[in-house]
DNA sequence: CCGAAGTAGTTGCCTTGACAAATATTGCCC
DNA sequence: GGGCAATATTTGTCAAGGCAACTACTTCGG
């Protein structure tokens, strides 16, 4: 069961990879980006969140988009803590693609699915995803605070 | 989709790695060892493709492995290029914990779950990991090669 | 038997992620 | 207004995976 999970799960991950190599991007880099271009996702902490990764991560994965050109990094000049990310010309033309390429991935793996079962299989995962928070995030496991 | 995919693997990524915690192993580690104890699985290359990584990455968490003492390698005397893995004592003590762990992690995950759900939902994951392959492995697409 | 092809394992270099410590800045409380 | 907690970002160190090059061995074809 949990192979079954890794194995789904990185086959969707592969199948993103090929389609994104024509962009010159990685099945991670398309999420960054996307996220900036679609919902307006300009800081690094935002983007950190959106992502489920931690900020650490985000930088670097920003320092890798930056370098290929795709971003730049402008500090606030209203908190001078935050930076703001905004996509280059380049950038802007990558994100266009990222959408259509992303969901013919998805659309693969889900080829001769039926929509209700798409749907059930969106709700049993969000199940998962939702009792293991339960456990993870608010911690009150009795296992080792007796 | 892609996104929830991912937030329900590493949900119970990190669910694994606290059950494991206590055994001094990370989420990714219990894999090699089980595999070892379990299925009697003795070389780098059966233990990379059970565990759907390639030799290399095999190679690197089996040194992890061994400079935590739970294992050692041993040349075959049959067929020198192969390396045999047998497990320690410590490492065999360890192993045999690992499976109780690893279910309670995933039962977590699926606490709420009637059988006939846990059913529904390997059977979508198989799928969707079917129609991943076809097109990963078996490449006949169209996109690159007209 | 010998050379070519294939296989097992290792290593180098890169991406990605987690965690922790360090820095800079803001906001809040007294 | 000054100290202190909270927040944003960066950097170091580590685990883990992918790919490619390399070594050592085995096997197979002639």
């Amino acid at each position: 069961m949990g192979p079954l999970l890794k194995r789904a799960f990185t086959s969707l991950l592969r199948g993103i990879d090929v389609k994104m190599q024509p962009l010159g991007l990685t099945a991670m880099q398309w999420e960054p980006l996307a996220l900036i271009y679609y919902e307006n996702v300009d800081t690094v902490a935002a983007l950190a969140r959106e992502s489920q990764v931690n900020c650490g991560s985000m930088t670097r994965m920003l320092d890798r988009l930056e370098s290929k050109g795709l971003l730049r990094r402008r500090r606030s000049a209203t908190d001078r803590r935050v930076v703001h990310l905004e996509l280059t010309a380049k950038g802007r033309q990558v994100a266009r693609a990222i959408r259509p390429l992303a969901l013919e991935a998805v659309a693969q793996h889900l080829s001769d699915f039926k929509p209700a079962e798409v749907s059930v299989l969106i709700q049993l995962l969000e199940r998962m995803v939702t009792n293991g928070s339960r456990l993870n995030d608010d911690n009150s496991d009795a296992d080792d605070q007796p």
